[in-house]
DNA sequence: CTATAAACCTGCTGGC
DNA sequence: TGCCAGCAGGTTTATA
């Protein structure tokens, strides 16, 4: 559920809860969502940053980052002080000197990790390009699309190629792009990679002023909804006439994931 | 390398 | 109305 869009807006709106704050206690009631240990050098250590990279949030401390992924269905929900019990699906809540932050997952996919700073550089290094970042170029898709063989719709998944797209978004993204998600990122045309490229970073824009998309679970801040669902094309809109052309959507199973298409705008 | 499936989890939906 | 198989936006791991 949250890729970029969504991440982006649960940090910018997170923010002022968190930034500078003390971290004085990460309670953890389903061990499982943690990678590794968390250790403590966290411990009573004042926030740095609050980023995101990919889909996930990067917590910043003097010695390294907590990252949080949120998967499916996670949740960074912030409370004024600590709950008197445990609210259902909350596997963990961040105790911060003025603010508490819940974690809540009904899916329990989302993770928790401490990277230190030595292991950041491999860790970052193993993420693809910010499709929103100035190093993400028609001309950079095009030469590492090269060596892309698989059909763009895995490919586009894959966020060792590009980090922060999803299955809405890459939906969304070849629509605009007009180009039909099994095809495959090697044989694009140049002209073909622009269209992508400008689709991606045009969809993603403006799906995170929207503050993302809100299908089932996402919400931010504890209840807000994103406004992009409004503004979907092909996204779950199996049946309904193409924006472009009016035939109906087209819904298929590609790399294993669904797939929403208009298969006469997209060739 | 690429592709596919299964696993991790729970809740919701649709069909019977 | 009630039950149950199937499905869900993510990622990793195993297997072919």
């Amino acid at each position: 559920m949250p890729e970029l869009p969504e991440v982006e807006t649960v940090v910018r709106t997170l923010s002022p809860f968190i930034l500078g704050q003390n971290l004085q206690e990460i309670k953890v009631y389903w061990p499982r969502i943690v990678q590794g240990r968390l250790g403590k050098a966290w411990q009573n250590q004042k926030v740095r940053s609050f980023k995101r990279r990919a889909k996930f949030m990067l917590l910043e401390f003097d010695e390294g980052y907590v990252s949080i992924h949120l998967r499916m269905t996670g949740q960074l929900i912030p409370r004024e002080t600590l709950p008197s019990g445990k609210p259902p699906h909350v596997h963990a809540m961040f105790v911060f000197s003025g603010q508490v932050v819940l974690f809540q997952d009904v899916r329990k996919f989302g993770r928790l990790r401490w990277i230190s700073r030595a292991d950041f550089a491999s860790w970052d290094k193993s993420l693809g390009q910010e499709p929103l970042e100035k190093t993400f170029t028609a001309d950079w898709l095009y030469s590492s699309g090269q060596k892309r063989r698989r059909i763009l719709k895995s490919a586009l998944l894959d966020q060792t190629w590009i980090a922060g797209l999803g299955n809405i978004y890459v939906d969304e993204a070849l629509f605009v792009a007009q180009l039909h998600p099994a095809r495959r990122a090697v044989d694009l045309t140049r002209q073909e990679t622009i269209r992508l490229h400008k689709a991606i970073q045009k969809v993603l824009r403006k799906a995170t002023a929207a503050n993302g998309t809100s299908f089932m679970d996402f919400k931010f801040l504890g209840g807000q909804k994103g406004g992009y669902t409004e503004e979907l094309l092909v996204f779950r809109k199996t049946g309904l006439p193409c924006p472009r052309c009016g035939s109906p959507i087209q819904r298929l199973v590609l790399a294993g994931r669904s797939t929403h298409l208009c298969t006469v705008c997209q060739k």
